[in-house]
DNA sequence: AAGAAAGGCAACCATATAGTTGCCTTATCA
DNA sequence: TGATAAGGCAACTATATGGTTGCCTTTCTT
C-alpha cells in the first residue's frame, strides 16, 4: 500500500493550489473568508484591476471549486467553499507529516515487541 | 484589527501555492515526503520528463522554500522543508475557519432571541 | 587515464495566463 | 420609460511557463 495518491488526486489537488497561487486570487479568497457573499463590483474595489479581470480570477477560483457563485437580480454573488480549502489544508498537513509517520513506523519496528501500528 | 494578512504575506503564500500548483511538482513533493533526500536522477525516474525538466521544477520548489538542496559529490540531493508546508496548511485552515467564527458569532446573536436555524 | 554518471547552463519553442478594451444584455430606479 | 448599474462575452496583447535539445564541467569507477 503506497502512501502516494493516485494521479487524478494529485492533479486535482494541484489544480486547487494553482488557483490559489496568484496574489490577486488569494486576496479575493481572503476577502471572501468573512463568510459573506460578495458581488463582483464589491470584490473589484481596491483590487487595482478591471472588473473583467476580477471576473476571470473568480471564474478560475470557481472552476477549482474554491468559490461558488449565484446570480440574484442583476448581480452575481460569490462565496467561499470551505470544504475545498479544508481538504487542501489536510492534504498539506498529511504530506508534511509523512516524515513523522515514517519515523513512527521505524520506531515501532525497532520496538518490535508488541503494540501493532495504528491505522 | 483586520483578519487579513498584509500584501507581502499574501504574496509569499501565493508563491508557495503557485509552486505546488503543478502536477509534476506536486508529485515530486509527494515523493520527497518520505523524508529522505533524493538525487535528481532518482526523482526523474518514472516522471515522464527529461532530467532538465525535473531540475527546473525542483528549482521552482526550492525558490518557494518547499524543498532544500545540497550537493554532495557529483549529485545534488533534494529534501522537503516541512515547515513551509505546515505553514501553508495552517494558512488554509485559518482562512477556511474564519467562516465558522463568523457563524459562531451569528449563532450566539440568534441564540439570544430564538432557536438557531439548522442551515 | 578514460569512459561513464550526474548535473549545471543556455537557447529555443509552443502554449497558457493575466490583463486589457469594446460592446451587448439585463435589472433597477427615478 | 429612459438612464444607470451590474455583468456576461469575445478579441487581442504581452509575458510567464513547461518542456525540449545541445553542450560543457565535475566526479566517480575501473
Amino acid at each position: 500500500m503506497s502512501h502516494h495518491l493516485n494521479n487524478d488526486a494529485v492533479a486535482s489537488a494541484a489544480a486547487v493550489f494553482a488557483a490559489l497561487g496568484d496574489p490577486t486570487r488569494l486576496a479575493l479568497v481572503e476577502r471572501l473568508s468573512d463568510g459573506r457573499a460578495h458581488s463582483i463590483v464589491q470584490l473589484t474595489s481596491g483590487i487595482g484591476l478591471t472588473r473583467q479581470g476580477v471576473t476571470k480570477h473568480l471564474s478560475a477560483l470557481e472552476a477549482a471549486g474554491i468559490v461558488a457563485s449565484k446570480r440574484t437580480g442583476r448581480e452575481t454573488h460569490f462565496s467561499i467553499e470551505r470544504q475545498t480549502l479544508e481538504n487542501s489544508a489536510a492534504y498539506l498537513a498529511r504530506v508534511s507529516r509523512q516524515w513523522d509517520e515514517t519515523l513512527g513506523r521505524l520506531e515501532s519496528l525497532l520496538a518490535k515487541t508488541e503494540t501493532p501500528p495504528k491505522t
